[in-house]
DNA sequence: CGCACTTTTGAACAGAATCAAGTTTTGTGG
DNA sequence: CCACAAAACTTGATTCTGTTCAAAAGTGCG
């Protein structure tokens, strides 16, 4: 790797090094020094499920461990950080979920996203003073974090492997991904959300090694409507007829998803 | 200015030196030698309204010549990229204006976002490979092209210098911006959407030095509907209905604002 | 066990989409 | 430069989706 690649997709940026799990050690080996963490993620379970692992190279591998300082257990409610607060670290999920959303001037909440195991939070401060908007834990979460001050050392060391390419690409599909969600908010049809909903979720499971097809939700039906921007009654309402057509079965926090084709065909239209 | 700051906000992003106007012909001066443009931005009469220009501290601002190859002119209805072009350059808009969007798979589009002088483009695909929306001018348009192969050089020369930064700070507004329009579209009522259109709109016009109660509509009806997420009828029904009441006058594409409170007091509800 | 919160279900209403013309504007070619 | 066609905008009537209001049932936790 030579220059800091600006422009490069997701498969190019996964060398054969990263893959290679002697690789991995060697370079956590080489960490040794380094104050905080000896084996930078090589201990950590989700590993081969967080996006900022999966998009270093072994060279930038290396360097992890002078940016990943901790591990940040969060219960059930409690925040990451919160709106106006200074933006302190990036958050890896590496386990449980978290919504990301702000306060309206009415009160309500507008939940812009849903994060799960993998995901990187914090992305909207990294280039402001502070946060604007809340981060809260859904369920016993564990984070890694990664605290700016590191980060940004550690672009600076090492400046021309690309650690600045990773940043733009999260931030990119960052972008990308909440453009989505615009879409799907200003689809008219709440069946189309509420499927569109559910298979996303699927296949975020899927991609995590879970099933695609029986898992619990996380968030609250009326988390899932601030979303969506549907009522809290209209979730409830769709999930119910969606079960009685036998497409799912929706038993408090659980679903398990019997017809996919039929949600996808509720999601096309 | 010492090391690459990752966070900062704008106020302490403008040095004084970029406020000077005599550190600014000092810098383009030392610019000679660059091929492209001898006198980067100096010439440009968007300069002071221009995102990229009003981030950038003296230092750095010598380097732009380097990545400012050239400005581009379109016409209305032309596009600066289109939906699964590779991405090759950001793009500053000098004068005139376009919308950003993307086609759904029924063929219709959603606009993202509107876009003005000084504003900058093509961030969403900065880090991927492909544009995953298209831009297109919605009048005569010309904008200040930033080739991503010559902003990858300026960040390796210079990175310490800040310029990675300034990228975060636009990635971090532009996040922030979809997080707010997500808002708008959840809205459920139409005249609070409306509202809070003009007023965004007028205070656009306003910090750029021009009317802020009385513009030109730059996009047709249907294209603020997609954007808000309402039908063109609706979007028609309530500028006529807000006429009648007195707040504003609509006359085609000219809107004059006479009531700024009373739309408040809609956008608020 | 009781209280608070979440979820479900029902009924009525309201807001915006849709459908359907009709009007105005814009653009194009003769 | 005018005539004609296409596109954009407006306006009205109707329909319908999803909200709101209301209340009951289920769940969880101290």
């Amino acid at each position: 790797m030579t220059a800091s690649r600006l422009n490069m997709n997701s498969e190019s940026a996964r060398d054969d090094t990263t893959r290679d799990p002697s690789a991995i050690s060697r370079s956590t080996a080489e960490a040794e020094g380094f104050p905080n963490l000896t084996k930078p993620c090589s201990g950590c379970l989700s590993r081969e499920r967080c996006r900022v692992f999966r998009l270093m190279t072994a060279d930038s591998c290396r360097q992890a461990a002078a940016m990943v300082s901790r591990s940040q257990q969060l219960t059930h409610g409690e925040h990451l950080f919160r709106e106006n607060d200074r933006a302190e670290a990036l958050y890896v999920i590496k386990s449980g979920s978290a919504k990301v959303y702000f306060t309206l001037e009415g009160g309500s909440e507008q939940v812009v996203a849903f994060y799960m195991p993998g995901d990187v939070l914090g992305l909207d401060a990294l280039g402001v003073e502070l946060h604007s908007s809340s981060a809260l834990a859904l369920e016993s979460t564990s984070v890694c974090v990664i605290p700016l001050t590191g980060l940004q050392e550690a672009c600076v060391k090492i400046s021309a492997s690309g650690w600045h390419h990773y940043l733009y690409q999260m931030f990119s599909r960052e972008l990308i991904s909440g453009h989505r969600t615009m879409e799907l908010i200003t689809r008219k049809d709440a069946e189309a959300k509420i499927a569109i909903f559910l298979i996303k979720l699927s296949r975020q499971f899927k991609e995590r090694g879970y099933s695609a097809s029986s898992f619990n939700l996380s968030m609250k039906r009326s988390e899932i409507g601030s979303h969506l921007g549907l009522a809290v009654e209209t979730v409830s309402r769709i999930l119910t007829r969606f079960q009685e057509d036998g497409l799912i079965r929706v038993e408090r926090r659980h679903v398990q998803i019997f017809d996919h084709n039929a949600l996808q065909a509720w999601a096309g239209d």
